[in-house]
RNA sequence: GCAGGUGUAGUACAACGGUUAGUAUGCGACCUUGCCAAGGUUGAGAUGGCGGUUCGAUUCCGCUCACUUGCUCCA
């Protein structure tokens, strides 16, 4: 049975994972709040995506920089421009279309629109009689330019001179500490900087849940790397990231490689590749690994007239690094996460199963405490939840009958269900079942900690 | 932003221009049972918001908000 993303927004609200943002006003426009499970399912994937880009590779570092800089830094990195897309509406069909798209395309590429005006852009499609590609229409509205970040001001007064920007990607905060970091960390070519945060960016249609919303997370590395190295870098992080997902337990049916076709590149990038995700809406980007060339850090030093070449110890040239990006939207690969672990299980007395089969790591409760007959072995189960409180994430449960609660958490993803019955009273031992298998085994209490720790690695 | 569709308990569905808006499931309490969503008693819980028509609106109309499907954009 294929999941409906519907079926994915209840549950993940029944659940308490991620809920509809400011819903007691009636709601915000594609805002999401993250439930309790949600942000503990949030921060193990961050856990992960850091322990597997950061502290497990020896060439990459992490920082964590301010989502408001100077204005001068988006200017330098082409985003005040460059997102700023001329846009027309078809006053007859109401499509909208792209100025320079329809210059490029009714010009076959020979003129693309690009640095043009708006006054430009209208004239040609004006003089050229340019029709409305969907309608044959030729009554177009005046260009309206759509700026995709964010602004807000800095101080208590609103005036042009203080308007700064809501950052629309993690990685200029990384280029603009490319010095900082190769210096302090004292570090060599090849390298890498990465770095977990929130982005803004007023896209035009967001929507399908948390897949495009206007503020996202994003985990991002920056790979700095010799000019000419680029490429074998880029395929090895190809590989890195597509090998993450599937340790993370994604399905590999489910993931694809797409590479971008020259036209759609960015204005930064020599060659993209996406992995994309079988969402319940279709195939849809999740991790984007481009070949930023130095694109990047050539407008910074540029921009701010600060040398960021570096100079290679072994032969003393000084060039500027190319740079290799994989960088993945964490709302979109908890998405992939949460629609690649539900399941409906058909069990043996015809009845269903809802069962997250999520890789333990990443489960927003680790093990869930159960005593068998409340007023018997509550007690005890309360002894044995303190203990392991200290050490995971624990569910206490004692409504209920045990099968029941046995359900409640396969539905939330919890590994481990541990019950405290007569034997435990008498002989400290647990009855321990797995989530996936169903099957139950006895084990010791003093066992238990190792036990789980050693079932949780990533 | 444009064009269509949709808004009833947590969820899934019902009903009606007119008494107290039903049912299932979920949730809480109690009783009973004790290893895979058992049973009983009982409790709480909804017409997205604002306005209009009307004696009376959840129902009809307008606006708005949200969701959703397409288009342009994107991680």
């Amino acid at each position: 049975m294929k999941l409906k993303m519907e079926d994915l927004v209840n549950y993940a609200k029944n659940y308490g994972f991620i809920f509809q943002g400011s819903q007691i006003y009636g709601g915000l426009s594609n805002t999401w709040d993250y439930g309790p499970l949600g942000r503990e399912l949030k921060e193990n994937i961050k856990k992960a995506w850091w322990k597997k880009f950061i502290t497990e590779n020896p060439y990459n570092y992490g920082i964590d920089a301010a989502i408001l800089m100077n204005p001068e830094v988006w200017v330098a990195s082409g985003h005040v421009s460059s997102f700023a897309d001329p846009l027309i509406d078809c006053k007859k069909c109401k499509a909208r279309h792209r100025a320079d798209k329809l210059i490029e395309e009714f010009t076959k590429g020979e003129e693309t629109g690009d640095g043009w005006d708006n006054e430009k852009l209208e004239d040609f499609i004006k003089t050229h009689h340019i029709t409305c590609p969907k309608c044959g229409g030729e009554d177009f509205t005046p260009i309206r330019k759509f700026n995709l970040l964010f602004e807000t001001h800095i101080g208590v007064t609103e005036d042009a001179k203080s308007k700064v920007y809501l950052r629309g990607e993690t990685a200029q905060g990384i280029f603009v500490n490319f010095l900082n970091v190769a210096r302090s960390m004292r570090c060599k070519v090849p390298f890498g900087i990465g770095q977990i945060g929130k982005s803004f960016r007023n896209e035009i249609t967001p929507g399908n849940f948390i897949f495009r919303t206007r503020e996202f997370e994003q985990m991002e590395l920056e790979f700095f790397c010799k000019p000419d190295t680029d490429l074998e870098w880029f395929g090895y992080y190809k590989n890195y990231c597509m090998e993450f997902l599937k340790d993370l337990g994604l399905k590999k049916e489910n993931l694809r490689y797409r590479d971008h076709a020259k036209e759609e590149l960015s204005f930064y990038s020599k060659a993209t590749t996406d992995i994309e995700y079988l969402f319940a809406h279709g195939w849809g980007e999740l991790w984007g690994i481009a070949d930023r060339t130095d694109y990047d850090l050539s407008v910074h030093m540029k921009h701010s007239k600060t040398d960021l070449r570096y100079l290679d110890p072994e032969d003393n040239n000084k060039y500027i690094p190319y740079v290799i990006e994989p960088s993945v939207g964490l709302d979109r690969l908890l998405l992939a996460i949460l629609t690649d672990a539900l399941c409906y299980e058909k069990l043996e007395n015809d009845e269903t199963r809802e069962v997250l089969k999520i890789h333990p790591f990443l489960a927003p409760v680790k093990v869930a405490v159960l005593p068998l007959v409340k007023k018997f072995h509550s007690e005890k189960a309360m002894d044995l939840y303190a203990q392991l409180a200290k050490e995971f994430n624990v569910n206490f449960d004692e409504s209920g009958s045990i099968g029941k609660r046995y359900r409640r958490n396969d539905a939330i993803g919890t590994p481990f269900c541990i019950t405290v019955d007569d034997d435990t009273l008498n002989f400290n031992t647990v009855t321990i079942r797995h989530r996936d298998s169903m099957e139950q085994e006895k084990i010791n209490i003093k066992d238990l900690n190792t036990f789980i720790t050693n079932h949780l690695k990533f």
